[in-house]
DNA sequence: GTTAATATTTACCAATCGGTAAAAAAATAC
DNA sequence: GTATTTTTTTACCGATTGGTAAATATTAAC
């Protein structure tokens, strides 16, 4: 009989094992192809297992890309939920900066997966993204909104605040190709993490105007 | 006789026609789609046109997919090259941002083809990418380094800035369905280019610590 | 207006796509 | 060790994929 995701039956150690290696291996076949073109005799090879056998743990593609994001939207989201409204608003902006650049740094492909599914319209997580992540972010953006209006934090859109520090830390797993095409070979090999910790602390916290 | 891109041959004025409208229908599902996911028929129907009709235009989809990113690598790079070395520092960075942010919203579908090529390893842009996306950068990084050994800018990493402009703008284009899910909808419908550049003009200019 | 070149359609094809049925094999319960 | 359940394999399927051959229709050259 097949096991279902949504069967309340226990799992067996088998199933756990290989809905765990089907799941590593679409995240990597999903991360570089995106949804459509991703295919599930790619996904089955990749985890080292037939077509049919890995539809006997998931009943289709739909249902693998269900499961993935489903358990990775939380994982994306703390970093943002960690920010702490009675922190010092600087170093709460700066460690979530730093947050974020690790998770670019240690999780590139979830980074992809995401950024591959927005870029494609987002029909699979747009529900997901308009409940979840706009209430977190709606959340933060007060929190923001009050550093600001205590004059702790210079004025300006916390949404848009939110957004720079998405787009310049995800950039570098997004972008990794065009990183490696552009940067000087033993930069991106041996600092390019560290040289953008140190840049965009440069950049949030005082702009590129010289101090003099 | 098959028309060929190659080819040195004079082009009809139905030929010219023709190969706009496909490549214009091509952009619109590569972009949407990515290459792999997209598929010769749907860009056939895009285009209004017959399968076997499209083909006689261009070879398959590889060629049509050669076809848009020669033409667009170009007007992609315009913005940066733009960079005036004898311009005031502060004045150009901020005017190529503004350049970068206009293409986000005049040219969403061609940042999103890019995104996609570079998400998916750029298999089919790595060359052009190291050769004339590099030696661009490393130009104007020399120029931008040129600034800060002046004391013009503030000292940091002129590649991790340029990445940082890249970044910021093009995720307007990019992420537009995460922004659509997450901005509060009048602020999205109504000025979210004009938010973004005033947003953007504050942290490049003078960061987020307040300036009291 | 005839002719030669260009453009479009019709009818295909082999390969790959996502997915299934059912038998065989392996693990587990007792 | 036997019976039962779980897991894997083998052999498929219809639909869609990228692409072609050849006949037909249209356009342009003269």
């Amino acid at each position: 009989m097949k096991p279902r995701a949504e069967s309340t039956r226990r799992k067996t150690r088998i199933q756990r094992e290989n809905r765990e290696r089907i799941l590593e291996a679409a995240l990597d076949v999903f991360s570089t192809y995106g949804f459509r073109g991703a295919t599930v005799d790619q996904i089955a090879v990749a985890a080292g297992m037939s077509k049919p056998n890995l539809l006997y743990y998931f009943r289709g593609k739909e249902d693998m890309q269900h499961g993935l994001l489903d358990r990775l939207l939380d994982i994306w989201l703390d970093p943002l939920r960690e920010l702490d409204a009675d922190g010092e608003p600087l170093d709460e902006i700066r460690s979530y900066i730093k947050r974020k650049l690790d998770m670019a740094r240690d999780y590139p492909r979830e980074s992809r997966l995401f950024a591959s599914e927005i870029l494609q319209g987002a029909p699979r997580l747009r529900e997901l993204l308009s409940v979840q992540l706009k209430s977190l972010v709606d959340e933060k953006a007060k929190v923001i909104q009050n550093w600001m209006d205590q004059g702790k934090l210079a004025k300006c859109s916390p949404y848009h605040l939110i957004f720079s520090i998405w787009s310049t830390t995800q950039h570098y797993a997004d972008f990794d190709a065009q990183l490696r095409a552009v940067l000087p070979p033993e930069k991106y090999v041996e600092s390019r993490f560290e040289d953008a910790e140190q840049y965009l602390e440069q950049l949030f916290l005082h702009g590129l105007k010289p101090s003099i």
